[in-house]
DNA sequence: CACATTGTTATATGAGTGTTCAACAAGGAT
DNA sequence: ATCCTTGTTGAACACTCATATAACAATGTG
């Protein structure tokens, strides 16, 4: 019962002022959440001002449109997987360190869970008419690509393997996508652990023994 | 200039009545050309209608309601896919001849064409949020995997390897949705015939060789 | 030729869509 | 304490959405 009706003292603010950047990512924040809750459709100024408890301009201010954030929002999640792929397997150890990394990373539960995956679903359904969104795409898709081929090149270096690492990385890559759209589909056909032995059991046949137990 | 005004005989009709069955086909064709265009947020009742060159009733009159012909929509496209996908290979020649025949069929212009994987991309976006569609996808995803498995099997058997084939099955379906997946979003990238050299780089060294030049 | 069936049209309805914009006010600068 | 910047609000706008419903008419049946 503090500042009710008083003049003197400085009332409660209706609201609180953040920095475009911080205003920004809370914004992206709530669109991913609309988006992981009910696909491209619940990707909606109104659902996206209410779960960021904010009213309903904001989303035009910052980003000039809804598609304007919905490019962000993808420019965001690819990035944040990017960083991380990008910084599991400290570089000097032994040549087979990063891939194992990459492929742990992606099927632990930070990315290998059901609110991410619905996450991509939804905007790989929209990224052929969606220009904006492709061409976010293009850019971290590139970067992504040539994390797995370094990955795959020092393995077959070191061992003196001639591969084809752009289409190996392709497989792989093809591989991961796959098994994260059927395990979001139907969890209980496939577990992540399932899903990571897969990779291994195509990968080892080319590029030899990657983990101790195999 | 015939008809334009008669009494007598009888006039142009205003439109033709279908049964009940054609014009369900017609409605669902007119729904997937709007799905490979627009994606899920072009499948309205509006662009469908005047994609079918139809009035906005027919819809909720055929189907109760858009989600129900989005049902009937998924329905059709995976109906046809594994009619053809079971029609490829007769049974009674080599042992490999029907996996390298459901290989070919997925490969082939008929089901690896742009418009056809935008539709499979904007039908998995929404699955998850979907539950009608995910009924449907239950079933017609138990038959398919029933069919893999089955073209697998065929394989081990005849040349005595004791493989998972639950576990290829996944990796195979994987490997096949996340190559096709790739090569909607940038065509450039890849192509149907190395996607198809993909699937046998993955599946030999676990069944042996398949085709006549590996 | 009248009739019944039922596929089809066309309009109304209310909720939801993205965007614009004038007014407001929070918080720093002076 | 007063200004100023600019992040924020909230209403107005024109549109699109799915659905319900009554009137309509094409076609087969008698």
């Amino acid at each position: 019962m503090t500042n009710l009706v008083n003049k003197k003292t400085t009332s409660a603010p209706k609201y609180t002022r953040y920095s475009s950047g911080q205003r920004s990512a809370m914004l992206i924040e709530a669109g991913l959440a609309c988006l992981a809750r009910d696909g491209i459709l619940g990707f909606t100024i109104d659902r996206i001002c209410v779960e960021a408890g904010v009213s309903r301009g904001l989303i035009t201010h910052h980003f000039k449109s809804i598609d304007g954030l919905l490019a962000a929002v993808y420019e965001t999640i690819y990035g944040k997987m990017l960083s991380v792929l990008e910084d599991s397997g400290a570089a000097d150890e032994k040549p087979e360190t990063r891939l194992i990394a990459i492929i742990d990373a992606m099927f632990s539960r930070e990315f290998f869970n059901r609110e991410s995956l619905n996450i991509w679903l939804a905007l790989w359904g929209e990224m052929a008419n969606n220009p904006a969104l492709l061409k976010v795409h293009r850019r971290q898709y590139a970067r992504y690509r040539a994390d797995i081929e370094a990955a795959l090149r020092v393995i077959a270096t070191a061992r003196g393997l001639k591969i084809d690492t752009a289409l190996v990385a392709t497989m792989l890559i093809a591989l991961v996508d796959g098994l994260g759209l059927e395990w979001c589909i139907e969890p209980k056909l496939l577990s992540a652990k399932t899903a990571k032995e897969a990779c291994f059991k195509m990968l080892e046949p080319i590029l030899g023994t990657l983990r101790q137990g195999s």
